[in-house]
RNA sequence: UGGGGAGUCGCCAAGCUGGUUAAGGCACCGGAUUUUGAUUCCGGCAUGCGAAGGUUCGAAUCCUUCCUCCCCAGCCA
């Protein structure tokens, strides 16, 4: 697919932040030494050789998807054209929640996109909790600075003074005591003085602040819980909206993205590194948080909260099913790397709100796959044809094309002999008007073999077509002189059924019959597709009998699949449909 | 009813420091090629930019008012 799709960059809000900071040298003064660190630290390094530096920071407490994919390509995407560097960072500030099982998971699914994180000799991966005694320290500092106070206030009472969205909230009791008092109580909170919940460290910033988020939000809490990565060295975890601007400055980050939901929380980012910056910790120039609208695609779920639900109540075989939009599900699904990163360009990245047709990534994946995946021949539905006319026993090679559009792939030899499985929709008994397939009289040809004629029927004792009959037209074989002796206009599919490779195929089709699950005052899980899978026994070519896992194949008229990973063995793969073919035949 | 965002063709989305016939993609509709009813290839597809006013020689782009939708009151991220 390389020669085609040239893949220029649509413009978006992003890039043009970006090529204008690049313009005016924003960022040109950064210092950085080869490690994350204070402002002291990097002022020790040389100049930044990245011109921008962005991140994809996942919390470690799920598996990613389709709209982490959206952002991982934004991010690192724009690093790879602007000459810069894109982290990869676990921001792992909760650790009640994140595991190292995820953290695997995850770094799998950015390399598998295509994406990594070596650059300019360093390799770019982080973690949160790396800086947690930073943390500390710019929390210490904003205490010193009477920007942060220790407030003993239950949860509740929090909640309540916080206010409304309409009115004011209250000053809390323990607001303006000594700085002295603030930093020996929160040293006491970090060394396990106080019970979870007991205390917490906010900001001191406005309590009546329009923006909800200014009314002193909370820093650091109390949790005596084992971090998957610092083990028990803490008891106090510092909130998300503190660590995240710290963590963006301390790696030299320039253009923090993130999703709209983060918008209201822009004035505190820049609150937090604000202060620091003068309290000397940290440098500037510093980064800048932008957001975009995530994605959401019809007949999709992507929330964690439904994806966890799906997989727990079992209405799916696991995160990897492949029905799911788990990156791990696509790919078992045999969607594409380069697929996604096709979906990612052409879906764009803007401010607004917005559904994308499930159809749309669809189309990537067929755009991709049509390109690149290897042609095969394979009857879902079998019902046998019996070329009356051809010897017994005896059977001959056919030659097809692995891939029409590259004759360097070469082609396979097929065996043709008296019987065959064809498509049992191959053949009506009485045709509707344009149906140009097997029907009594009618001629067409066997793909890459014969040109044959419909001589009759059989059918079962329930009155269902059982066999299927013929005469083939001996002159007639692809790839011969008389080829095209005989015009015909429909062309079919067959497999012989002596030599045939009897599999498990799984046909996929969406998890949700609704364009939006749950949409209106439905459950979601009301939604749900019954027929999201069939699980059928096909007749397949002879080669493909050696596929290996993951390989990805076209099963001409029908459209792609790819060999199960998880179900395959030796010899003996299973395939699963990742696309239909278009069909502009409507019946 | 507080604050923050967004509304450009069926779905996305450029453009928005005012000056072109309002990019491009997907979908859709024609037509050509085709041993996949696939692919590919040509052609068509917004007198209109949420609505109404206004400024201007000229507005999707500026101003005013209004409408609709999304987000925020976790010691989650």
């Amino acid at each position: 697919m390389s020669e085609k799709t040239p893949v220029i960059p649509a413009s978006n809000f992003i890039r043009n932040i970006v090529e204008r900071d690049i313009e005016q040298g924003t960022y040109t003064s950064r210092r950085r030494a080869r490690s994350p660190g204070d402002a002291k630290h990097h002022a020790t390094g040389e100049p930044d050789p990245a011109k921008i530096r962005t991140r994809f920071p996942p919390e470690p407490n799920g598996y990613l998807h389709i709209g982490h994919a959206k952002s991982i390509c934004l991010n690192f995407g724009l690093a790879r054209d602007f000459g810069g560097v894109c982290h990869m960072r676990f921001d792992d500030t909760n650790p009640e929640k994140e595991e190292q099982e995820y953290v695997d998971s995850i770094t799998d699914s950015v390399k598998w996109l295509g994406f990594g994180w070596e650059a300019f000799g360093e390799s770019h991966l982080y973690y949160a909790s790396n800086y947690f005694d930073f943390m500390y320290r710019a929390a210490e500092s904003l205490i010193e600075s009477g920007n942060a106070y220790v407030d003993q206030q239950t949860a509740e009472e929090m909640r309540v003074n916080r206010g409304t969205l309409t009115e004011p909230g209250k000053n809390s009791p323990w607001r303006d005591r000594p700085v002295a008092e603030n930093l020996a109580l929160f040293h006491e909170m970090r060394d396990g003085k106080h019970a979870d919940g007991s205390m917490v460290l906010r900001a001191k910033i406005d309590m009546s602040s329009p923006n909800i988020n200014l009314r002193d939000p909370a820093i650091y809490r109390i949790k005596h819980a084992t971090h998957h990565n610092t083990g028990d060295k803490w008891c106090i975890y510092p909130m998300y909206t503190f660590a995240h601007p710290l963590e963006d400055a301390v790696e030299g980050v320039t253009h923090s993205i993130c999703t709209l939901e983060f918008e209201d929380q822009r004035p505190f980012y820049d609150w937090v590194l604000e202060k620091l910056a003068e309290n000397g910790l940290l440098a500037y120039p510093l980064p800048k948080q932008y957001e975009f609208a995530r994605l959401n695609l019809t007949y999709v779920v992507l929330s964690k909260r439904k994806l966890i639900e799906l997989v727990e109540k079992q209405f799916v075989s696991g995160w990897d099913d492949p029905r799911l939009p788990t990156l791990v599900g696509a790919r078992r699904r045999g969607y594409s790397p380069e697929g996604f990163r096709l979906f990612a360009e052409r879906i764009g990245v803007s401010k607004a709100d917005s559904w994308i047709e499930y159809t749309i990534l669809e189309d990537c994946m067929r755009e991709v796959l049509n390109a690149s995946a290897e042609r095969r021949i394979a009857v879902l539905d079998p019902i046998k044809l019996v070329i009356d006319n051809y010897p017994e026993g005896q059977s001959e090679d056919c030659h097809a094309p692995n891939h029409p559009q590259k004759p360097e792939l070469g082609h396979r030899v097929v065996p043709l002999s008296r019987g065959l499985w064809i498509e049992r929709e191959d053949f009506m008994e009485e045709p509707v008007k344009g149906y140009f397939r097997l029907f009594p009289g009618n001629t067409v040809r066997l793909r890459y073999g014969y040109v044959v004629k419909c001589t009759g029927f059989e059918k079962d004792a329930d009155g269902n077509v059982s066999v299927v009959h013929c005469e083939y037209l001996p002159d007639t074989k692809s790839g011969t002189p008389g080829a095209d002796s005989v015009k015909v206009k429909g062309n079919i599919h067959w497999v012989s059924a002596a030599h045939a490779y009897t599999a498990e195929v799984r046909l996929y089709d969406r998890l949700f019959k609704e364009a939006h699950p749950g949409a209106g005052n439905r459950d979601y899980l009301d939604d749900i597709n019954p027929d999201s899978v069939k699980t059928i026994t096909a007749q397949l070519e002879p080669a493909l009998k050696e596929a290996k896992p993951e390989a990805r194949f076209q099963f001409e008229r029908h459209g792609y699949f790819v060999a199960d990973s998880r179900d395959s063995q030796a010899g003996k793969p299973v395939f699963n449909r990742t696309v239909t073919l278009r069909d502009a035949w409507q019946k």
